[in-house]
DNA sequence: ACATTAAGTGATT
DNA sequence: AATCACTTAATGT
């Protein structure tokens, strides 16, 4: 297996950083769905994402879900990050998206590397405002998109993710992600694949306008 | 053949 | 946009 931390990350970190990461990194690997944060967990090791990718969401009192946004590789959790510096829980929960690869570093390591290497305190600054800017983007989808609008993006973005035009999934399942009713997601979608835009099977959906 | 689950639809709020 | 009530279609046992 060739080394996928010089494959997604060996433009961002210099070599000495990677060997570090090398030696303390532990890979861990979460199939499909499989929960990889439960909120409320405790993080001792920040995740750097080789490969797939991990959808987040937030919950509320009645177990209610809602998908702020995807990482995919070459990303990191900006949960873990706030989560690392102080000793909070998670806020969130991650899933598998896809078959999921991580690797593990130890967060003693984390604050070290911030003085120790320019690439990691970039890296770091820059995921931390990636992460900021998808936030909003989740808020504006949410506050000021359509549902049928708000539909068509969160197919387009899983289509994304999952490099896959064709997403298996069901409109119950959507409407849980989305927060909304199974009523719903069947009449907007059935719009949609009207307008052209999808195409709806049993069980699957094909995205045609990306 | 029967039960279960996914999806489509009209009517109402 | 949510909910109810009902139908139809596909799939599992």
């Amino acid at each position: 297996m060739k080394n996928e931390l010089d494959l997604n990350f060996g433009y961002v970190f210099e070599e000495n950083l990677l060997d570090e990461i090398k030696k303390v990194g532990v890979q861990k690997n979460f199939s499909i769905n499989s929960t990889i944060i439960e909120i409320g967990d405790f993080i001792t090791s920040m995740p750097l994402l080789l490969n797939g990718a991990i959808k987040i969401l937030r919950e509320d009192e009645n177990g209610e879900e809602l998908v702020l946004y995807y990482l995919e590789k070459g990303d990191t959790c900006a949960m873990t990050l706030s989560c690392c510096m102080g000793q909070t829980k998670s806020k969130i929960r991650a899933v598998a998206e896809t078959e999921v690869a991580l690797l593990m570093v130890p967060k003693e390591k984390m604050t070290s590397w911030l003085s120790n290497y320019k690439s990691w305190q970039s890296f770091i600054l820059q995921s931390y405002h990636n992460r900021v800017n998808e936030l909003l983007e989740a808020v504006d989808t949410i506050a000021f998109l359509k549902m049928d609008k708000r539909i068509f993006k969160y197919l387009k973005d899983k289509a994304m993710v999952t490099h896959n035009d064709t997403l298996s999934v069901t409109h119950k399942e959507i409407s849980e992600d989305l927060h909304t009713s199974r009523v719903v997601v069947s009449r907007l979608l059935k719009k949609l694949e009207n307008e052209n835009k999808i195409q709806l099977f049993r069980n699957s959906i094909k995205v045609l306008e990306l």
